[in-house]
DNA sequence: CTACGTGCAAAGGATTTGCCAGGCT
DNA sequence: AGCCTGGCAAATCCTTTGCACGTAG
């Protein structure tokens, strides 16, 4: 777990305050930081979740209102394309933004609730080093998302899609 | 390409020639058959890859003309909750459906050509049911995606190294 | 100062749905 | 004959984009 950044400087001088990890991975990318770069890259850091743009708009605003949804789905689509974000679909039409600093993990989403937990797995990383390996390749990206239930409570909840996407976790329990 | 039928070539397509197996999954379901959900699921049955609903709606009307995609849609998703089709994504925006009933297994996929191999392997089976029920779950559903490039096939003569790290090299679906 | 970022709203692509006609059991 | 399906097009949902202006470097 990562904690805040305790880092001293913390002058109140408008927002420039601590850059965040993010931040500090744009300009090191070389991205021109404004403003509200800088704010959703502070969202970003500070998400311990997989938001969508949608949530990342209301995390944004939340701490300053001068941003369009516009510019989140920029920001979000240079950021992945800068490999500072990484692009999910836990299957509900929306993307889902995980910062790639945070290390190599995968998801087990829980079908009821729509939790999803973090985890990782060295045999997991080994085997799949195999699989590729036996068929000739070198992994480049892999994906791994468990879906299921609690083994105990079993309570049947049918949940109705309904007019939107598909079944999915709406959801990052938090 | 396909080929022309060359069992019954005098009955145009009718019905009750041989019900393949998704449609036979179908009528175990309980499910209405017309002639167009037929249709469907035949060539469902005769897929090998993993077509979106434009592609299932383009062959559809290759055999018979008289298939609107709103169908395909409807259809498609009414086997998904039937579980006789999963919904996978591979990233282009696009929903791309595989037959459940081909057995459990898992995509590997060539980032450079585009390739989609189909793998299944007994210790990723075991080694997910173990990790489900580290966490008290059961297994309801789960995805694994690998994306490779051939480990020799790769004189890739484009490096582009950009500003700082990462390959970001963008090869989204097809 | 110049190139690039941003806001707003309209465009766009994929998927869903209302309504009425028609087919399957 | 009834209930459900299928067509068509309008409606949604998410995401992208054109244009005019503000700002980082």
């Amino acid at each position: 777990m990562d904690h805040a950044t305790h880092t001293h400087a913390k002058a109140p001088q408008g927002k420039g305050a601590d850059p965040t990890r993010i931040e500090r991975l744009c300009i090191e990318r070389g991205l021109k930081m404004t403003g509200q770069r800088r704010l959703i890259a502070r969202v970003l850091s500070e998400a311990e979740d997989h938001p969508d743009v949608e949530e990342l708009y209301r995390r944004a605003i939340a701490l300053d209102s001068k941003v369009s949804i516009a510019t989140v789905y920029r920001t979000v689509r240079l950021l992945e394309e800068k490999g500072i974000l990484e692009r999910r679909d836990f299957g509900g039409g929306r993307s889902r933004y995980d910062p790639a600093d945070r290390g190599h993990h995968h998801h087990l989403i829980d079908v009821d609730t729509g939790t999803v937990i973090e985890f990782e797995d060295e045999e997991f990383e080994r085997l799949v080093e195999g699989i590729a390996a036996r068929y000739g390749f070198t992994l480049v990206q892999q994906r791994l998302e468990l879906f299921g239930k609690k083994a105990d409570a079993a309570p049947d909840a049918r949940r109705r899609p309904g007019p939107g996407a598909g079944p999915g976790a709406k959801k990052d329990g938090e």
